[in-house]
DNA sequence: TCGCAATAACGAACGTTATTCATTTATGAC
DNA sequence: GTCATAAATGAATAACGTTCGTTATTGCGA
């Protein structure tokens, strides 16, 4: 009598705790990222996060304390791809290439997950702390004084943020337009960027640019730091 | 008879126009930054923003298209705050210190503004044409090839937007607490900080450094490229 | 100066949204 | 086998952004 009801698949289902799993933090988290991608920030709702799981909403609550805690999770999720291995096999000064490109391709693969840092705290957003022990040790090896990692690993970060803000922003902006005489530098540059820069690879050319600089930079202050000290 | 009602200063208003004008977009967005402030971006509501400037929430449709425009009209009058005027008297390498602090102070002043990046589009968010025009004039004249400026300015503008948002950020998630043993290095560094740099100003030392060697970077950048050139 | 369209307030209503709660059903430990 | 616990449904709620009809005032053209 129990089997009547189950076979038939599309039936509804009736109130109670179904026989077989059906959600967990694990998967509602993967469905939110999921959902995530396909609608936005503003498109995702509890509401459709629970169609796309064929529940309804209030199941949900089981599983999570509430809309933010799914956030929270898709952004962990979305944080744990940083691949940090390098810094095991290379010095600081290049591991942190590969890292930073990681870093920034793991959340340029979720566009929507960059926009919530409007919403909840960017701690979250931060790599893992077993990570950071990683970077840091890596640091320290190179020769950084401890006082100065922290805020060296942070200015690596800050730049690999904003640049993964900047990598979702549409460039057409920057276009002067019809106003061409009035910001003639602006529109010289522009119209000099779709010659040697083909398509809107600006952002990308930008945080080359700027990682190398930012790299190179630090580079030279470590050796006057050492240089200081003795 | 007509001042018969409109003496009484408590009394609720009544429907119709005004005689003295209560609303303009101005204004709203006064409030609206002061509210913003005060509130967060989730205490953010059309109904306290009313109710701060002593209307009913219909109210204020009649000056904006909704909260988007509000705050649209925030984060331009934010931004408006950004000094370029250095750009006019020292060199790109110099100048664009004085405008980095000056760019993240703008928003830094009112915290929850920074947080409105992500929510919409960057193109609102960068910096106004005008100052663009200002900015890449004074970077030409240093020498760069037009082709390269766009680049090299908006990886400037990622570290300072991902500074900006760091600095709002707490920062007490990077201590191990509990975890010293697990991640020994993390934990050194956390202590070495609060000897040599006191307080919570871990931000403040990765702008100022991180700006120095991403400027130093590019200098030297720029050295390169004047090479390859000739 | 009168008339009238435009302006700008109020107040009521609507559709969403996140969340809570009572109810129902299955699980798993004793 | 009993029963606390877990986990689903479904109904309900408050808050939010926004729209619309109504009303009162303004300011321009005749």
């Amino acid at each position: 009598m129990r089997q009547d009801r189950e076979v038939v698949e599309s039936d509804r289902r009736r109130a109670g705790r179904p026989t077989v799993a059906i959600l967990d933090r694990a998967r509602i988290v993967e469905a939110g990222l999921r959902l995530l991608d396909q609608s936005g920030i503003e498109g995702f709702t509890m509401a459709r996060l629970a169609a796309e799981l064929r529940v309804q909403p209030s199941a949900l609550y089981n599983h999570v304390s509430g809309k933010e805690d799914v956030l929270s999770g898709i952004r962990e999720r979305v944080s744990d791809r940083i691949d940090v291995s390098e810094f095991l096999l290379k010095p600081w000064n290049e591991a942190v290439i590969g890292w930073a490109y990681s870093y920034r391709g793991a959340f340029a693969a979720h566009p929507p997950t960059i926009a919530m840092f409007a919403i909840m705290p960017i701690s979250d957003a931060r790599i893992t702390m077993a990570m950071y022990e990683q970077v840091v040790t890596s640091f320290i090896a190179g020769g950084w004084p401890e006082a100065k990692v922290l805020s060296v690993i942070v200015a690596l970060e800050s730049f690999i943020l904003g640049s993964a803000l900047d990598a979702i922003a549409p460039f057409d902006m920057l276009d002067p337009g019809e106003d061409r005489t009035q910001f003639p530098q602006l529109a010289r540059v522009t119209l000099a960027r779709s010659d040697e820069i083909h398509g809107a690879e600006i952002p990308d050319d930008a945080f080359n640019e700027g990682l190398r600089a930012l790299v190179m930079g630090l580079e030279n202050r470590l050796v006057q730091i050492k240089a200081e000290k003795s």
